[in-house]
Order: structure tokens, then sequence, then C-alpha cells
DNA sequence: ATGAAAGCGCTAACAT
DNA sequence: ATGTTAGCGCTTTCAT
């Protein structure tokens, strides 16, 4: 690869001449040109590790996100990376398996590069953000909040929960169960929470916990906790499941037993990714997950540009699609 | 950040004999108890950048794909991870949108930032390898070929058209139609071919040509296309998608005329992700995802190691998952 | 086994 | 506007 001397000799200027042209700092029309042109020759191009260490910090930000194989989290990145790269930087996904060992592990790559910044969906509400933020590196957390100092872009989830049941409750089921993600992930919770809500409102339940399940957020904790659900001793007439692989999960299940979409409605907080079901079939709210990536991106970068205002969370409206629901007979 | 200077003076040597402690290299073990333990104080990690800049190369692995919601190229990086993490590398992910032009610019980034290798689903048949071969870093392609000698990793895309179009025919199917991707990506191209030898051989249509759609890798592409098929003045009685997102357009349309899984038999190469629909629906050729990306990166990181034998070109093998279809009277 | 020192390619004072 | 130069933090000869 050839460096910038190469390029300064071949144009007959200095190797500082070189740096500004490629920097957009102030050089003579002549030399600019003649700079480029020899770079073109050589088809030079800067070395972004010399950068880096010279610059104390890259052009490339990270995206850390517990499972890269759920579409709620590719759809954000899409997100993330149409405004980074609008502004320059480029983006590396870093995939944590929701393991904060692995989360961990991200942080000091992303530290030890000199990366420009960091959008993370923490894994888990005791992630730590604590290096990161002490290295003075930009962090914004999106679709979970932590308790750190930091911006942070977030959905309205309890409304989200509230605005799911309801529209099961107005098609005329009265036993809505609900499954959600991992107890300490706030996005379950909240969920969780606007569920229970309703379900009180309607005096629903004599014991709501009967009917509200914590699992992972994939498919198989969907399938396995609808298939619980439905060996109950009066099984639900309703689930709301709480992002998208739970109500695929769940989907599975009640259409394999031929409960779905007549015998037992389906509400889902996040969109069915890939779905092949007609779109009445099922009630879902959509969540921005795109606008969250692109939103973040933007904070971010303000950030890394140097804004300093005090952290800020962005709250995010959902959208009810509701379905046609037909309850049985 | 502290430095190895600082690190050094802590812990009474010289600044060689902490890079010596972090590298592997002889050190006595007094002198390296004692580095590690001012290391420890000072929370010292290695700055990656500097490293390399001075080693010339990286420990990242450039994985770049054509569509990061494509459940297809997810599942595959998953594999790739999982190998790279277990010998030190970490992955990043570069998403090209198909876009030539996105995907030379991440080969510039992956140069300059001196990464280790790249594993790359080329967005098409004329992606410009050059620049990074030329540069002597080592690449392997998966999914795709191209014309350039370097190590790929495919499956065995023709037996697969064969495959799904075969199962179709013994369960009774006589006019069946396909559709695939753009004709200048050769697995599109490839499993068309497939199709087209056993269409050709049971003389199934005058014109096989009339029964084939080329489209993009989409499920919007296959959307539409299976509309226009439906459209024809004998439309087809069944349907062997290209890929997964193909057979999920292929079957909104159909599930919401109500034409499958009855009256249009549907095959489709590639996992169906996410899917709800009954397993015995639709046949399923299975392809080997994750274990591309676990071959692709095994292989990569055997060249960054030294590995200088000829590229090879190693073929994956799929597996057919018949549907139980039942062909309308 | 250890240390001294050069240098990876670039940017940013500073000097002119 | 341009050149000179120090130095970002590390690895790696080359001595010792």
């Amino acid at each position: 690869m050839a460096t910038i001397y190469e390029v300064a000799e071949l144009a007959g200027v200095s190797p500082a001449t070189v740096s500004r042209v490629f920097n957009g700092t102030r050089v003579s029309p002549e030399n600019a040109e003649r700079v480029r042109q020899a770079a073109a020759k050589l088809s030079f191009t800067p070395n972004r590790t010399a950068r880096t260490l010279r610059r104390q910090h890259s052009e490339v930000i990270a995206l850390v996100i517990p499972d890269i194989e759920n579409p709620y989290f590719t759809e954000m990145a899409r997100g993330v990376e149409d405004v980074a790269q609008e502004a320059g930087f480029s983006v590396v996904l870093c995939n944590t398996d929701s393991q904060p060992a692995k989360e961990a592990t991200y942080f000091q790559i992303a530290l030890s590069e000199s990366m420009a910044g960091m959008i993370v969906a923490p894994a888990s509400s005791r992630s730590d953000l604590a290096s990161v933020i002490g290295r003075g590196r930009p962090v914004v957390t999106v679709d979970r909040t932590t308790d750190f100092d930091v911006d942070a872009v977030v959905m309205s989830n309890r409304p989200a929960g509230r605005a799911a049941t309801d529209a099961l409750y107005q098609a005329g089921y009265r036993r809505i169960a609900c499954i959600t993600g991992p107890e300490d992930i706030d996005t379950a919770y909240e969920r969780a929470q606007g569920w229970k809500d309703v379900v009180t409102r309607h005096e629903m339940f004599a014991d709501p916990a009967e009917y509200l399940r914590y699992s992972t957020f994939g498919v198989d904790g969907g399938v396995k906790v609808v298939t619980d659900l439905l060996a109950l001793p009066e099984p639900p007439d309703a689930i709301v499941a709480a992002n998208n692989l739970l109500g695929v999960g769940a989907l599975q299940v009640l259409t394999e037993r031929e409960l779905t979409p007549l015998r037992v409605g389906v509400a889902v907080i996040g969109g069915l990714p890939f779905t092949t079901l007609p779109p009445s079939a099922v009630t879902v709210v959509r969540l921005p997950a795109r606008n969250m990536g692109v939103t973040a991106a933007r904070i971010l970068i303000e950030r890394i540009k140097g804004d300093t205002q005090p952290a800020r969370t962005i709250v995010l409206r959902n959208q009810l699609v509701p379905g046609r629901h037909r309850v049985a007979p």
C-alpha cells in the first residue's frame, strides 16, 4: 500500500500537504490537483489504522446487539447504518448472544480499537458500561435502559402492552395470558406490566400471575410457555406475546393444534418477521425498530462531534395494527 | 488508557518486556508476574490500533454479506463468529445491500484498517476482489463463486434445484414453475438450471422459459413474480422458490388467495425463517448456512496463519425435507 | 532473559 | 500555503 510519503514524492510536495488534501484543510488548487493525480496513480488509500492511532479515534461505530438473528435488531441495524454511512462512519455489528461476558469483551475491543462511539442494546440491566463511559467514549443505549447516565432511545413499552391486551379484550377475549422475556430486561417487564394493567382493570383473573410467563425472548421460549399455558386447567383464550420471536413460537404451537386464528387470539408486540399469515389473523403492535436505530445513530454522531448537553432519554411511539379476530362461539 | 510504558515503569521493567508478556514470548516468571500485577492495577489493555499499525494486520475478520436482514446470512454469520472467536479473532459484519459500490467501499475499509482477512458473499459475479487479493489479504468467498482464484465454500445448487422440483413431481404436480434470483448470481442461475433439468426430462412445458422467473432474492420479488405466474393463461400448479425470501413471498401470495397448501404446491430452497406453517405444508431443501460459515472461517484462519496451498472450492451438501403435499383433485 | 531504539503511517503543532 | 518534526502505542530486531 502506498503511503503519503510516496504520494508526496511523486507530487513534489511534503507529506503534510498530502495529508491536508485528504483532510479538507487549505491547499493551493494546483498542489491539490497534483496530489490527487499522484494518489490516483499510486492508488493510494489513507491508512486508517495510522490515522486512528494518531487521532485517538477511528471512524467506526460499534453496534452491540444481543441477537443478530432477530429481525428486530437487524432492522434497527439498517437504520443505524444508513445514518452512519451518510456521516462518513462505518458500522460494525457485534453480537453478544445476550451474554454479559461476550458483551464485555466487545466493549473492550471497541475501546482498544479506539472506536468513535457505541450503540448498545444492553444484554441485561447489569451491563457494565462503566469502563466505556469512563474512557470518555460516547455511548447510546437502544431498546433498553440501564442505570448509567447516557442517552437512551426506547419506546413506550407499557402502553404497548396495554394496547395489545386492549385490542384482544375489545375483540371479545376474556382470558388473556401474557408471555414475555426475562424479568430483568426492562422491555420484558414493562410490556408485561401493561398487560397486567388491563387484565387487572377488567378483573380478569383472581391471580393474574398465573397467566403471566417469563421466558427467553426466543422462538423456543414462546413454544415452551405457550405449551405450558395450554395445559392449564382453564387455558387462556388469547395470548399477548411481548416480542416478535415469542409471537412466532406461540403461533407455531397454536397453528399446530389448529387453535388459531379462530379459537385463541394472538397479539404480538413487534412485527411478525417473514410471516405468511393473513394480516388480519393477529394483532400487531409495530415497533419503530428502524427509527430507533436512526435516532440513536444521530444522537451518537452529535456526541462524537462534541455535543455535551445532559443525557436524554427519547421515547418513540408504537403503532397498533389490530387483527380482525373472531372469537369462537 | 494506560500504556505499556506506564506498566513497565510500575513493574520496574522495560516496555519490551511488558510487550513480551502480552505476546507469549519468553519472560522470567518473576518479571511476568510483576508485569501482570502492574497491568491489573492500571487496568491496562493493549492498544489494538498501535499493535495493528506495527504488525500490519489486525485481529479482525470482515464478513461482507449482501443482506443482513436475510436469516440465511445471519445464520452463516453465527458460524463464522463461533469459529473466529475460538481462534481469537473478532468478526465485523458489513452489509452491502447487494450494491457493488457499497461492497467496494467495504473492501477498501477492510484493507485500510489492515483487517486480517475477509469472507465475502459476493454481491454479483463481477465483484472486484482484485484490490484485496492484490494486497495479499486472504479472501474466502461463500455462497457464491467469482472468477478470482480464491477459496470458495458453496453448496450443490443445481442438485438442490433438481431435488426440490423432483419432490413436487413425485407429489403429483405437473406444471411446476420456478422463481429465482438475479440471473448473474450463480446460485440463482444454477438452482433454476436444476429445475430446468427436471421439467425438461418430463417434457412438462413446450417452453420452460415461460414458467421461469428471474427476480430479486427478496420477499417483494417473490410476491411480484408469483402474482405474474398466477395470471398466466395456464397457471402453474406448483412453484419452486430458489431461496428463502422468494419462498416467503410466494407463500404470502398463495396464502392470501387460499391456494396453499392444497391447490398449489411449494418447494423452497433454503429454510423458511420463523415460519408458522405446519412443516408438512412445504417441501424444503435445507441449506447448510451455519456450516458454510464455519467452513469458510476455518479456511480463512488457516490462510491467515500462512497456509499457501492452491485455492480450493468446497461444496457442501443440502438436505431435502419433503412436504406432505396433497394435489387438489 | 532483557533493554534500547527504530519505525509502522499518519496528523497537528509549530515554524516559515 | 507549505514544510519540518514529534509522537500516537506498540512490536521487533539487535545488542548485551
